[in-house]
DNA sequence: CGCCTGACGAAAC
DNA sequence: GGTTTCGCCAGGC
């Protein structure tokens, strides 16, 4: 299991060396700020996540060269669903597959949608997270 | 202007 | 191997 994770982690760590160049996004911030910033990267690399894929917050981070920064991720996607073009927030879980977020789409809406994608989810946690797992920095090139 | 918090993650105990 | 602590960075108070 935990190799697996590794795994992953050590993928989207391979593909690195990307630039991860993504500007001039005009996305309204949580605070309301019409600028670019590191909230509309995560927003535009969130959108990017294929219908029934999942990616973690951490990919995400990456992707964007901050990947240290993954907490900055998560709480980005706190105006997720305040941004025009809807962001399939209910898409990104954590580095385990769980649904961290769904406590903030209110009761279990995030595993729903999840489900409604062809995504199993059991005991707040992706099945076959790994397979459904979606790195980031595809969409990059 | 400084302190606390936060949908994470990884290292340290 | 489970739990706690720290780091990151931006925003709220």
């Amino acid at each position: 299991m935990r190799r697996l994770t590794l795994n992953l982690f050590t993928m989207a760590k391979a593909k690195k060396s990307i630039p991860a160049k993504k500007e001039k996004l005009s996305v309204v911030t949580p605070s309301g700020k019409k600028e670019n910033s590191f909230f509309e990267q995560v927003y535009e690399v969130a959108r990017q996540i294929p219908r029934g894929r999942v990616t973690s917050y951490g990919a995400i981070a990456f992707c964007l060269g901050t990947k240290l920064s993954a907490r900055m991720v998560g709480w980005a996607m706190n105006g997720a669903g305040q941004v025009k073009p809807k962001v399939p927030a209910h898409r990104v879980v954590n580095r385990n597959g769980m649904l961290s977020g769904k406590h903030h789409f209110g009761g279990n809406t995030m595993q729903k949608l999840l489900e409604k994608e062809g995504i199993k989810v059991k005991n707040d946690t992706v099945v076959d997270f790994e397979k459904k797992f979606w790195d980031p920095s595809d969409q990059l090139f």
